[in-house]
DNA sequence: GCGGAATAGTTAGCAAGGGTAACTAGTTAT
DNA sequence: ATAACTAGTTACCCTTGCTAACTATTCCGC
């Protein structure tokens, strides 16, 4: 008994599937993490963001990763801690605080995320190459419903 | 700046993606849940399972959810407190439990899975035709994914 | 310029929802 | 008869999200 129902005809009726494959897929992935990665999901997709787009403040990280403002600001703080990131002031407008990538971070990203997109690359070297298509076609739509 | 990066032509760009995307929009879907829907995403997620396999044990909830035992335990005493399940022990074997759907619970389940799939079903509404033809391709991948 | 509104970030406290370890009760196999 | 296994539960902890409230700064209207 498959566990997706066959038929998603009618939006509600995709929105139901792609509800609960998207919950029960991110479980498995926070679950399947490598032993040895020190960073959470969440502290890899902003050292992430850092890494992509340069220096960013904490409002902006919180705005990327649709969290709240308080979330992100433990989410560095626990990076700050590790040495990942380094806080310091906005140079005209003293409410603001940049944070930016440190060496140490930057190395602990790339290591981390080979290590850490190891066992999804393995399942998808599983799937054909229509499937993996459909996926790459998906993943920028998904993004954009969370977006919206 | 587009938060997805246009490029995941290798597998482990594409998982990058893929982990991205999902954690994002799950955390939006959780965000997002219609503010009288009594259950949360993974009751929901079991009522959803009796009602389309019938009676099944606790255990076999928790593997068809991938959750570990315990949380599906849970689960389940929650879902036994509002009356929308009932437990009752298996016919032949001591052991087991087998937990079933009520009918207060099958109206929950459809009252409240039309309600919430509505927010998500507005934002399908908004895609193309072909961005929702990918995602209806897309669901029982990423189902696949978890499963494997 | 000065006082009130708005903005950025933080702190404090809470709740949901996952996990592991350890226990109970029932079943199976030696 | 007893040892080993299985299903479920209990107890406990951690992560990670949230809201509300507070501080510090900036902007705006007069």
């Amino acid at each position: 008994m498959p566990t997706v129902e066959r038929a998603a005809r009618t939006d509600a009726g995709l929105a139901s599937e792609l509800r609960l494959s998207v919950m029960r897929l991110r479980r498995r992935l926070a679950g399947e993490r490598h032993p040895d990665n020190e960073l959470s999901m969440n502290a890899m997709a902003v050292l992430g963001a850092l890494y992509r787009n340069g220096d960013l403040t904490p409002g902006e990280l919180a705005a990327h990763e649709r969290v709240q403002p308080p979330s992100m600001t433990r989410t560095v703080a626990c990076l700050e801690a590790g040495q990942h990131v380094v806080r310091r002031p906005h140079e005209t407008d003293r409410r603001q605080v940049l944070v930016s990538l440190t060496d140490h971070g930057r190395d602990t990203l790339l290591a981390d995320r080979r290590r850490r997109d190891e066992w999804l690359a393995l399942r998808l070297r599983d799937l054909t190459p229509d499937e993996r298509a459909v996926l790459r076609a998906a993943a920028p739509i998904l993004e954009k419903l969370s977006t919206s």
